[in-house]
DNA sequence: ACGTGTGGTATTTTT
DNA sequence: TACCACACGT
């Protein structure tokens, strides 16, 4: 079937030089076994047959990881390049090959496969594309280029796109790719899914993706695992290649990676998966947590392990995150412990509003960073806030701006998913290639060129009738007049262009003479004699990058721009280029942007962070805190309402996983009352904080006057469940029935204050006022971003009147008001 | 061809 | 409330 070799396959790592591995083998071995504990050191040594790693949060997985690949190489049983070692991103990739680095004495450089599934999955398809009717040079699509593609088919299917958005197909698509399912293998009864055109419009999109050679990401599993179970030369030359196979974040696997990963570990079974199923988060992505609760049935005889000593967290904190993970059934079951303190409880504190809790969280976060109750003072980068949605983030952006407070806020949009940068991206692949049908699509009118719906639809026409791309289409139209004027002219300026930065890419046409001697050529139609082949090119790949991002007018495009965000999208242009530095040549470039959508750099400074708890796995802070705990936000509504008790589990190991990034304080808070798309919304505790044992909470009264917190909260529990009653199944209702029996619920309803409170507006309004200001008091120091420091003479509603120091008397709303004592402590 | 208005919608996001 | 996508008007 294929031609395809071991000698062919792995040449390079046949040539291996045994003499870097062998000196470094003969060199002192490190003692990387000394720092693990018993069941670390296990994980390690039982190197042959399945191992299933069950590592809780904060036990030293990766440690284990590493050191297991380290004991691989100093015992010799396989090279650097004979081993798979898969991650899900490429931050873990990395750190994985610096800390093997550091063990191995840089051994681990020939470490060819480890790296992402989808990093690993190219490279392999690269030699493979013809099984699966690409070539090697194929392109990876991003969700973007996805999308369009989809849209186009969408509407070519006239398919009413507001009942039916294409990203909806987008979404089920790629389901079916995470369960490995191509078009013919999509089962009946969810075949006829997006008005019966699903599978119909997937095989027309695999046939696009074909015609474009691309894939999008599903495919790289998808297209590997297909010629596994349809070639088994391939697939049995990568076997023998392959001798061990580690995976992370196993229980992170969809079905796609976990049928490719079983056909590689087939035979000789030497696996070594290590997850946590209390950590599985990805369930709406694809994951399941069946893969990893299956692995022993999988691997008949596999060795289990469990990673239980924490060396992360304080007793209290994991006792706390235990509690919570403990009401989910079908774990396969760790309990966490530590060595160490129990340290301070788990603080609990509701809240009138965002609002307040926004405001409080900010004077906390000031008061540790000061120092408060003894304790050392703390950097504000050793804390962080984690968010269930990202819209929560805003709430504390608004607080900590007008405090000056500084934070960072990890996982907006990606850097190379922003416009700018996905734009100039695609001039780059158009210099690379003018086969880029979409890419070509995406910059035709960017900047605006005259080039409208008519002229894109103009080109597309001419190109499709002569089975030629779309830069050749535009060429067509210019030549034959079909598009002209101003728009005209600007295509053609494009097009040619597009040829020059080509040309200057690949360098100038030469052919050697019998002396040897280079002689230039002049490229006329882009043909070339056998005779002839390209010099070595005249500029650099970042040259050129500048050159096209200039000549194309899209730098200028921003430069004229006088939006506020214009500078910073110059600056993402400026980074871009920069990037290039690590690469040799822009098709590199390309081939590894379309995996590694990392962030860009952290700022740096003393920063407070504040991401999403997905964003969190894996990461860990002295001080974190968990703001939002509310039903109907976390757990969120809709992942019940969609996956019902399997998405409240997955709810809850959310929980877990915020609790347990936590190394020594942890602050849980909740609303009474929540703006939600634009409405007032009664809120009631999240069902998790009623899971939490009570005795590593210590629950927290709120500041101000009028503590009325915990009464809204009364409240809140009232009015929900009479206002929800169409809602949820009975599941949800009994546990929220439960709540009001719970001994954590009676806690806080001891502590209210019941006043009388109706649900009119008025009222509702009234009491926002006075908690508005209630932090505050007659005669307390307070500061004002704007003002300065001074006095308060007088409250009325949500306003202040307030003697500056220096500004006089001024009256301000309350928000704008922070007490002076977080900026100096004895004030007065 | 491009700018403005309106209505519909509204998680989480490793690659 | 806020944003985005489309439809409409120029």
């Amino acid at each position: 079937m294929s031609n395809f070799s071991d000698e062919d396959a792995f040449e390079s790592a046949a040539v291996a030089k045994p003499s870097l591995s062998q000196r470094a083998m003969a060199a002192p071995a490190i003692d990387y076994l000394s720092g693990l504990n018993d069941a670390q050191r296990e994980a390690v040594v039982q190197l042959n047959g399945p191992v299933l790693m069950l590592a809780g949060a904060g036990t030293g997985k990766t440690k284990a990881l590493t050191c297991r690949i380290a004991h691989l190489l100093a015992t010799k049983s396989a090279r650097p390049d004979e081993i798979l070692a898969v991650t899900f991103t490429n931050k873990a990739a990395r750190e994985m090959k610096t800390r093997i680095g550091s063990l191995t004495n840089g051994v681990s450089e020939g470490m060819r496969w480890l790296g992402t599934f989808h990093a690993i999955c190219v490279k392999q398809l690269r030699r493979h594309a013809e099984l699966v009717g690409l070539k090697s040079s194929f392109t990876i699509l991003d969700t973007d280029d996805q999308l369009r593609l989809l849209k186009q088919l969408v509407r070519a299917a006239d398919i009413d796109e507001k009942r039916w958005p294409p990203r909806m197909l987008a979404g089920i698509i790629d389901g079916w790719k995470n369960k490995a399912w191509m078009p013919s293998q999509v089962p009946v009864d969810e075949a006829s899914a997006y008005d019966g055109m699903g599978v119909e419009l997937y095989t027309a999109y695999q046939q696009r993706l074909k015609d474009l050679n691309a894939c999008d990401f599903g495919d790289l599993l998808l297209h590997m695992v297909t010629i596994f179970q349809t070639h088994a030369d391939v697939l049995e030359n990568y076997q023998r290649w392959y001798k061990y196979i580690l995976v992370d974040e196993y229980q992170d696997t969809n079905v796609a990676q976990y049928l490719w990963l079983r056909l590689l570990a087939q035979g000789h079974k030497n696996i070594c998966c290590v997850g946590d199923d209390d950590q599985s988060i990805y369930g709406w992505r694809g994951a399941e947590v069946g893969n990893i609760l299956r692995f022993e049935k999988d691997f008949p005889g596999a060795h289990v392990v469990r990673l239980e000593q924490n060396y992360r967290s304080t007793g209290h904190i994991l006792g706390a995150a235990a509690g919570v993970i403990d009401a989910n059934r079908n774990r396969l079951g760790k309990t966490l412990f530590t060595a160490g303190e129990d340290g301070e409880q788990v603080r609990l504190i509701g809240h009138w509003d965002g609002e307040e809790e926004a405001r409080w969280i900010g004077e906390e976060i000031e008061s540790l960073q000061r120092g408060t109750r003894g304790l050392d003072p703390i950097p504000l980068n050793s804390m962080a806030i984690l968010v269930r949605a990202s819209h929560q983030m805003r709430a504390f952006e608004d607080r900590f701006l007008t405090i000056g407070l500084p934070y960072r806020v990890i996982g907006g949009p990606r850097f190379y998913e922003r416009l700018e940068v996905r734009d100039a991206m695609a001039y780059f692949r158009l210099a690379v290639s003018q086969d880029d049908d979409l890419a070509f699509e995406r910059i035709v009118n960017t900047p605006k060129r005259g080039l409208g719906d008519k002229a894109v639809q103009t080109i597309q026409m001419t190109a499709r009738s002569n089975g030629v791309n779309l830069v050749e289409g535009a060429r067509m139209c210019v030549e034959g007049g079909l598009i002209k004027g101003k728009g005209g002219n600007a295509l053609r300026e494009l097009v040619q262009g597009l040829d020059r930065w080509n040309q200057k890419l690949r360098g100038p046409l030469v052919r050697v003479n019998e002396n040897e001697r280079l002689v230039v050529i002049d490229d006329d139609a882009g043909s070339v004699a056998a005779e002839y082949e390209y010099g070595p090119p005249e500029i650099t790949h970042i040259e050129l990058a500048e050159m096209i991002l200039d000549e194309s007018g899209y730098t200028g495009h921003w430069q004229n721009m006088k939006t506020p965000e214009a500078p910073g999208r110059l600056e993402n242009l400026k980074e871009l280029v920069n990037a290039l530095e690590n690469f040799e040549n822009l098709q590199g470039f390309l081939e590894h942007v379309s995996l590694i959508m990392d962030n860009a750099k952290e700022d740096e400074g003393d920063m407070v962070t504040i991401m999403t708890l997905h964003g969190a796995k894996g990461l860990e802070f002295p001080a974190v805190f968990l703001p939002g705990w509310e039903d109907g936000i976390f757990p969120s509504q809709r992942s019940m309402d969609e996956s019902g008790l399997k998405g409240l589990e997955e709810e809850r190991r959310l929980a877990y996983v915020g609790i347990t990034r936590a190394e020594r304080h942890c602050t849980i808070s909740f609303v009474s009352n929540r703006l939600i798309f634009g409405r007032w919304q009664s809120q009631m505790p999240s069902r998790f904080i009623d899971e939490l044992p009570e005795e590593h909470v210590e629950v927290l009264t709120p500041p101000g006057l009028y503590g009325g917190n915990f009464g809204a909260a009364g409240m809140a529990a009232q009015a929900n469940p009479a206002s929800d009653g169409m809602a949820s199944d009975l599941h949800e209702r009994v546990a929220s029935a439960d709540v009001y029996n719970s001994p954590g619920w009676r806690r806080l309803q001891q502590r209210s204050q019941q006043r009388p409170m109706s649900q009119s507006k008025e009222s509702r309004s009234m009491t926002i006022d006075m908690t508005a200001t209630s932090s505050f008091t007659t005669g307390e120091r307070v500061f004002h971003q704007k003002f300065g420091y001074g006095e308060v003479m007088q409250i009325e509603g949500d306003k202040l009147v307030i003697e500056f120091d220096k500004a006089g008397e001024k009256k301000v709303v309350g928000k704008f008001i922070v007490s002076a004592h977080k900026a100096n402590d004895v004030p007065f």
